[in-house]
DNA sequence: CGTAGTCTTGAGTATCCTCAACGAGGGTGG
DNA sequence: CCACCCTCGTTGAGGATACTCAAGACTACG
């Protein structure tokens, strides 16, 4: 198995989001075991057995994998408060790697959350709350990739990450992942995402803080 | 709601797929009502309340959504056996419409199976893994969407709908949807989905029969 | 037989990818 | 401390790919 290398033994809960029962992330987090990753860490692989369910307390995850031609594909990212790793088959299809320094992943092990969502009725439902998000993430994300030009990717991919990292919409948002990563998520080039990043900025629809704090101007432009 | 115009009382079960608990899916047939549609029919439709489940068991329907600029994005086609609807939302995003004449869809009420699932623990189980398959399944058409050319769209499409087409490997895929449809699928135009069927075709690694029927030559060839 | 919808093919154009070069920043070692 | 290397990000030029527009063939159906 990839982790533990850094483990910690106390760090602070993830953040609730919406209107789920917090007596029963409460409970599941009873289960957690918690760890720290450095950039590029492997959090599970390829083929690895499916042992245990996972969350992002903080930090960011990439899940993905590589064609025969050796191309990198990104299929998520994995962002605080995001389950992931649900899998009713036996083996893994992707890698799971942090792609910040400092990324704290809480592990599940599946047998536990189980038995405990048998019994408990909250539970039950949370999982099924947090696979439903998983889904409706993915779905978000095809409709992402079937915009035709790149400009509206790049767009619609800022506006997504707007969204999914809690901070105010007023406030930048911090794309921790390098151009590599948004270039293999949104299946363009790495040049084009560069492209597209100026010449939204230059058309006035984005400003840059340094090369990852980016701020929304005109949101309905963008998606 | 849409459904109604065309109820059927007796069908055919849907044909169970891998190893799932074959008393779990019993159990939630029974609760299953089933409706016939025909081609072009609307299952549910975005805003829509959340009150059903839904699986297809015979035929074909789509998932999709129009842009802004007015064009539809298939999310997903859905095939017997596939279950869809799963939502912790109130409200739906998509549309869902039959694509062949004669399409029987079971919809199964949310809170009769929530209640099942919180005593069944075999219905418990079989719902999770039934969100967890919709999960692999988005995911297999990230991938799909993430190949690089026209023609490795489509091969990898062909793939996956042979895959999913319960039909033996040497058998023809037969391919109920339009060009327009698949078009929609996978972010293409439809005449670069034609002219990828014939180039194909003209390689060897397909053969047709009709516009609709697609025997996979060479299946490697072709992911 | 005509019509509407579907599918295919062609020609021209816009977009994006590839290859290449260069600058900025961070870490390492002399 | 500075030179060096490495990764990352940006920009430019040329070429390949897919889109748009247009037209024609095929099918189903009244």
């Amino acid at each position: 198995m990839q982790l533990g290398f850094h483990d910690s033994p106390a760090l602070q809960p993830p953040p609730l989001s919406g209107e789920r029962s917090p007596t029963a992330l409460e409970t599941i987090e009873a289960l957690a075991v918690r760890h720290i990753c450095r950039r590029g860490d492997l959090i599970y692989g390829r083929d690895d057995p499916v042992e245990c369910w996972y969350s992002i307390v903080s930090g960011m995850a990439r899940k993905s994998t590589v064609f025969q031609d050796g191309r990198r594909r990104i299929v998520d990212f994995l962002m605080p408060g995001d389950f992931f790793g649900f899998s009713s088959r036996e083996l893994r299809y992707f890698d799971v790697e942090a792609v910040t320094d400092d990324t704290v992943v809480a592990t599940y092990a599946r047998p536990e959350i189980e038995r405990l969502a048998a019994v408990e009725l909250d539970v039950n439902r949370l999982v099924r709350d947090l696979a439903c998000e998983s889904i409706s993430r993915l779905q978000t994300r095809i409709l992402i990739l079937g915009r035709v030009t790149a400009l509206k990717k790049v767009g619609a991919f800022l506006v997504e990450m707007a969204d999914r990292s809690c901070s105010r919409p007023e406030l930048p948002v911090v794309l921790s992942m390098s151009r590599y990563d948004i270039a293999d998520y949104l299946a363009l080039s790495v040049e084009t995402v560069s492209r597209a990043i100026t010449h939204l900025q230059r058309r006035g629809r984005i400003a840059l803080h340094g090369k990852h704090a980016i701020q929304l101007l005109d949101r309905d432009g963008l998606g």
